[in-house]
DNA sequence: TAGTGGTCTAGACCACACC
DNA sequence: GTGTGGTCTAGACCACTAA
């Protein structure tokens, strides 16, 4: 049962992705909108709260609610995503290609990654992403065993996200990041078509379900003319 | 006047950040709190949902708060920050030198990237960062003019964010940010110290004031060892 | 069953923008 | 002054967790 606030920020968010609300136009008053979808203020407060922190509106104290121009962040590599979910939104003729999948024994360095007993054991996946036929990106992937116990080599090459939240009915919750750029690795060579370039694009990651707990740790390797990240971020206040 | 959830929320980071609690313990009930701070319970809801968003604590329904393990993102390249606010933080002995500082009319590349009209001008800076010595940052930014009318070099060795938040009164609201890897240019090779290094990281991004007006595009340019992004993202649920 | 967080309501007062 | 968003309150009901 989605809540109303959400069902609101949904439609909202719809008709302005649509173009029903032009960039510099503004929004309903929020009293207009309270009479249109029979809720509390409150209520409509929530929802133009979500619309404001994904990039929709910016609100203005005394004027209202005024829609941005969001063409420009339309493909986000930030927040939480997917490859598969990435691609499929940008229009990418993608394939991916399953090196290496095992389960392992939690050595040190996975029992700190994912922090884990000596007990417990991980699966630790190696894809390779071709973009247009290039080999352009290796991911590297750590997941604690005993949260995906059904996971296979196959379900891996479509989408482990995709498995985990509809098939095990699990909520991924948030994650953390980070983006460096380094010096290419045997393994590297090896793996993708780096033609001349001297460096890749290293985001590392830990992933984290809702009851708090590490699930997955993440090393997606780039060729670095195929990396972008694109942002949106409001500035802190407090 | 701060608000009182702000403050509530401002307790409870000091306090988490201090290590009063531990990560993986739960903060008090929400009603505890609404007891201990005299406040409703959806005032400490909001201050809770800042220290969600913020990697503070994660909310689970029907157990309590759990406090997050935040010391890996405790220096983060996220948000909108300047780049003073940020070797504050980091604790880096850095100076900054400005290169270029000139008042253009606006031409056609800078009245789409700033929307301007070709009546207004604008401020074009361009400043070198040392980091221990080394020149590994070219920032070049260029202001609205009419936003910030008594800019001078000076004031942009020093911090621009501050004289425009603390000088001017104005209030930075949202930034759009993209990273890519690029190759060099001339300018880059005359300005920085890169060393061997055949790749650039440039951060480009457009940062708006409470009025959802643009008055600055920036474009940060990196030697790419010394450049680092952190983040910390929730899945869109919705 | 008791305690927790999640949602929603109706009403109040304030601060700010615009006329 | 009127209309806008910002904050705060008190109370209600629901969903989930754990004993």
């Amino acid at each position: 049962m989605k809540s109303k606030f959400q069902l609101v920020y949904e439609e909202l968010a719809h008709q302005i992705q649509k173009g029903e609300w032009q960039p510099e136009e503004l929004l309903p008053s929020e009293l207009e909108l309270v009479k249109q979808y029979h809720a509390s203020r409150e209520t409509i407060r929530k929802a133009l709260k979500l619309l404001s922190e994904r990039g929709y509106i910016q609100k203005i104290q005394g004027k209202g609610s005024v829609v941005l121009d969001r063409s420009k962040i339309d493909f986000p590599f930030s927040g939480v995503s997917s490859f598969k979910e990435l691609s499929e939104r940008m229009n990418m003729k993608v394939e991916t290609e399953v090196v290496a999948f095992d389960e392992v024994k939690a050595h040190l360095e996975l029992q700190s990654k994912l922090q884990l007993t000596s007990e417990q054991s991980a699966i630790c996946i190696k894809r390779v992403r071709k973009v247009d036929g290039e080999r352009v990106i290796l991911d590297k992937d750590d997941l604690v065993h005993s949260v995906v116990p059904g996971l296979t080599a196959d379900i891996s090459q479509n989408s482990i996200y995709e498995y985990i939240e509809n098939q095990l009915g699990l909520v991924i919750s948030f994650a953390r990041k980070e983006i460096v750029v380094e010096e290419p690795t045997e393994e590297d060579r090896a793996l993708l078509d780096l033609d001349g370039f001297s460096n890749v694009v290293v985001v590392r990651g830990q992933t984290y379900l809702d009851d708090a707990k590490i699930f997955q740790y993440t090393e997606s390797r780039h060729r670095p003319d195929k990396f972008r990240f694109v942002n949106f971020a409001r500035r802190e206040q407090v």
